[in-house]
DNA sequence: TTGAAAGCGCTAACAA
DNA sequence: TTGTTAGCGCTTTCAA
């Protein structure tokens, strides 16, 4: 084995002819030290290249950490069951550092619940939080007011242009939107309109999701003609009715639902029509909507991997916190494209 | 922040009334220990539910680590240079751990630098060895003679069968050509014919090159008539003589490129010809390849994604070396599909 | 076969 | 403002 023949703090401290007390001061800056010595032992620091041992910090500050956990209750839907097998996982990844993860889930159709979840979270005094901020309006409020205590909180899933986490996870939507418009004019078709349809729980929240649909529309615009419809995710009966109606257009060659959400609700219906002249692209790795990508009535899923999210959620707050690593400000995923012939290298692989 | 009320090792020796020391022979095995308090022990230890703390176990045992990596020169190839780029962010995920890699490259039409390459790195003693397996022949006797010592290593890129690494880390070649077959075929075209070129530096090597072709073909044919192309990599100008012989082909609709190497070539013809009627496929982010997927010469990539195969192999090693942690005999990446809108999402990633 | 004790490099409480 | 020292949990050497 490599001998560890690393400078160390007493290396640095005889160095400069001080205490290794008082190099650790400097180098935390827990003050308490005149600018000559501090000055001599950065010089020191610098000159050696001085890198401390992450794993005797760790150990020697005996901490551990706890990270809270906001986001949609992953028994409500299955996009946020996926992205709980990331929390899941990560446990295991970091267990080594005595790492606590609580997790406060809320309901998807009621943004009071949001609050309560936050704010239970907040309770218990973590050392960070890992937010999916569906809810804008509650989110905002949270954390410019709730969050006084300064806890370092990153931000999955949807972006937040008010807020400044440490990291953001997520992806283009605006891209994300473009790449579905590819994908849906591939080869060509002989159809020239194209139907958006936002299919979610609370319409009011769907900012991110005209993002998508701007860059559908400047894939395909002029050339095709291109409709958006705001589909409130309730009675399924009632989205059936409502896709049924769109679907009337005999000149519609291809569907962009820009949710994971009931995605499946329209292939059926296209299934059952026989409608299988019509593209019919949406996202991620849902049961449902791979056995559909399977049988061609999908032709294409854009991954948007929930699991992967929130792994690197945990990933960066754990760093930040043991560590001081620093983390990118944006950490946007490709937008995996996913087709009945790659499925399975996704499914099989550890992340996906 | 947390405390951390872990049983420790001394914990489990006050409950079993023995030592800390005698704990951790059993923990350990190395021996000498009597089989009552032997069984003693390891009933407490599985009572209690025992997990050491890694970072103390690391820290402890004043180990760093050493390991060497054979792989092929990446200022001969792009693609070997984009694995290198793995290498180098291996190092800084894993500063923390004083992890030292030594680089040992060979020359790709050379297997005779395999054999020296590899023999110097186990000269260096390293703990580990992380290969890229190229030449079939040579990696075989270096790693049933060579390597008696029986230091552990990960192989990456190439599967061997006759080979037991700790892992394997690359994709499903067989799929791979399958999925390329798929998107050859997308939208369908009027052309029935569909080449493969696989052109490398030897020939001898590429069975493994086969496996992608029977994909292909066991998703294309009958429907499409399949030929397949052997062109060794030298002279440039030998390649395109090759390829302007194929292309005579009026009913071609499809070429399939098998290797990231000399794809542009092919497009580069391709597009002064002016034969935009031809779909092509081919492998990874490669500068020119990307310049051709945005110019719509190249239809699709798949990625191969060489960075995070050395970045996984790197970590994989190291976390069997430090943490023993247990690790997937076979780590298959996902087939990547690179298009015109999503490949700038993929750059900008982290990981690509 | 066992136990005691001195590290590993760093932190943080306490003294000076 | 500075130095000293006792941990953190585990490994490993030495002595018993």
């Amino acid at each position: 084995m490599t001998d560890n023949n690393n400078i160390r703090i007493k290396d640095i401290a005889k160095l400069a002819g001080v205490s290794v007390g008082t190099v650790d001061r400097v180098i935390h800056k827990r003050g308490k030290v005149s600018e000559e010595v501090k000055e001599k032992i950065e010089k020191v620091l610098s000159e050696t290249g001085y890198k401390p041992n992450l794993l005797a910090r760790t150990l020697g500050s005996k901490k551990g950490i706890k990270i809270a956990v906001i986001m949609p209750n992953p028994e409500q839907d299955e996009y946020w069951a996926l992205a709980f097998t990331g929390i899941t996982q990560s446990l295991e990844d970091w267990s080594q550092y005595n790492l606590q993860i609580d997790n406060h889930f809320f309901d998807l159709f009621d943004s009071s619940s949001f609050r309560e979840a936050a704010e239970n979270a907040l309770s218990q005094t973590p050392d960070g939080l890992v937010c999916a901020p569906i809810f804008h309006k509650e989110t905002l409020e949270f954390f410019s007011q709730q969050n006084q205590d300064n806890i370092p909180y990153v931000l999955c899933n949807t972006f937040i242009k008010e807020l400044s986490p440490i990291s953001f996870i997520g992806q283009d939507l605006y891209q994300s939107g473009r790449l579905a418009g590819e994908l849906i004019s591939i080869g060509g078709t002989d159809k020239s309109h194209v139907a958006i349809l936002h299919i979610q729980e609370n319409i009011e929240n769907s900012m991110h999701l005209k993002a998508k649909e701007q860059g559908l529309r400047d894939i395909l615009e002029p050339k095709y003609e291109i409709s958006s419809h705001d589909i409130k995710k309730m009675d399924p009966a009632l989205i059936r009715e409502q896709i049924e109606q769109i679907l009337i257009d005999e000149n519609l060659g291809g569907i962009f639902v820009s949710t994971s959400s009931a995605l499946h609700e329209v292939a059926s219906i296209l299934e059952n029509m026989g409608r299988s002249d019509i593209r019919l692209i949406g996202y991620d790795l849902l049961e449902k909507n791979l056995s559909y990508l399977k049988r061609g009535v999908i032709n294409f899923l854009i991954n948007q991997n929930p699991k992967r999210m929130t792994l690197t959620g945990i990933g960066h707050l754990s760093n930040h916190l043991l560590f001081q690593k620093e983390l990118p400000e944006n950490e946007l995923f490709p937008l995996e494209i996913i087709s009945r012939e790659n499925m399975e290298t996704y499914l099989n692989s550890r992340i996906h």
